[in-house]
DNA sequence: CTCCAATGTTGGCAGTGTCAACTGTCTTGA
DNA sequence: TCAAGACAGTTGACACTGCCAACATTGGAG
């Protein structure tokens, strides 16, 4: 309960809730998921070490509200990726671009959603995102969804490798875009910092 | 102190260090990073709180070790996949096979890579095996590193697309055939279950 | 103005990592 | 043979954590 001296009461922080997330992101990062920990926010914070319960349910819940966050921006990054390009291939390497684009503006966030632990699910529908919700930005009344847009994007380059359907075709396309924006972000340097845009897009719209 | 009756003493457990790193992959994999603790574990091995002490400095170091441990069979696993195999372009693809199929084998692996905490370090060590530790199944003297084995079986590709060097040729398979892993491992089903060896195979074989 | 729901607070419990100090056991060399 | 000491286990303690229960303070709706 700090400052009740003459100044208007403080012991309603009134956005106490933004304030844990914002502070908690920094400090997650700073200390690691392993020592971070929620009376610690709460005392940087000057609240006692309860406070942050009126807001989540427990440290998990916390830590998952935060990634949320991020993820709800990686879902806009990738929306405004593809905003108004029609061409579906154009489409396909718009959402590549994003992709690893965002993570490379914010590694922190994927090590983030990497380091969750053992928590399968949420990764996985970070990861499912990829399949099912890009198509969210409406193009049209079918509102086809990620993975049709992945695979009809792949579509022209199915003849070139026989042998492979369209599907993996697209997985595969995935797994590149992925890739590149996991290793990258891992291992700083393998590509020169100067033209690193450049040529990531370059890697992007290398068919396969 | 169990059973120090009639039997010879059990004070001494033989080989506690073998029975906890075995016992703890167990209980990691069980209660997830977060909620694994040396004192449940010891505990289960019915020995002191503090036994595990004498074997590892820190329960860091402890899952570190655990996850070395892994390091070495996913290595040891990788240098089997090119035993033998002079072409380098199929060695490439040897190693893209043996990668993807250890941790589809051993799912919970990748995901403990994955889970390690803030570890950048330990990630991007285990990460950059791949660009230096293959190599070391010396073929020849000069002891070829998998970097360089990895830029020059992309070498022969790197005609077909303009404006990529090899080493991003190199990187973009790389980033492929690690994205599939991925993406298999944390989302079943992206590919039928019976066919799903040879389609991978396939995939790594596409040359990007 | 009064009540009450929301949002803080304190106190406490069980469980954790880790340190220090102690004990039992096996090996070894005089 | 046996004393010494290294090794591997033990107990006890401390600070810290997540979380629960009970209490306090506030602003706002009636």
């Amino acid at each position: 309960m700090p400052y009740t001296g003459f100044m208007t009461s403080f012991y309603h922080h009134t956005n106490l809730r933004a304030s844990l997330l914002a502070e908690g992101r920094r400090l997650l990062l700073a200390e690691g998921y392993a020592h971070f920990s929620l009376r610690k926010l709460a005392s940087v914070l000057g609240v006692s070490h309860n406070a942050p319960y009126r807001h989540f349910a427990s440290r998990e819940k916390f830590i998952k509200a935060i990634v949320e966050e991020d993820a709800a921006r990686f879902d806009a990054a990738l929306a405004a990726g593809v905003e108004g390009v029609g061409d579906a291939a154009e489409r396909l390497y718009r959402l590549g671009d994003a992709y690893v684009f965002f993570f490379l503006d914010n590694p922190e966030v994927l090590l983030l959603f990497e380091t969750l632990p053992g928590q399968v699910a949420l990764r996985g529908e970070i990861l499912a995102s990829l399949f099912s919700k890009p198509g969210s930005c409406a193009q049209g009344e079918g509102a086809m969804d990620g993975y049709e847009l992945l695979t009809d994007a792949a579509q022209p380059f199915a003849g070139r490798f026989p042998g492979l359907e369209k599907q993996e075709i697209a997985l595969g396309y995935w797994a590149k875009v992925h890739g590149l924006a996991s290793l990258l972000v891992a291992k700083r340097g393998l590509l020169p910092e100067d033209s690193l845009r450049d040529r990531v897009r370059m890697l992007v719209r290398t068919p396969f």
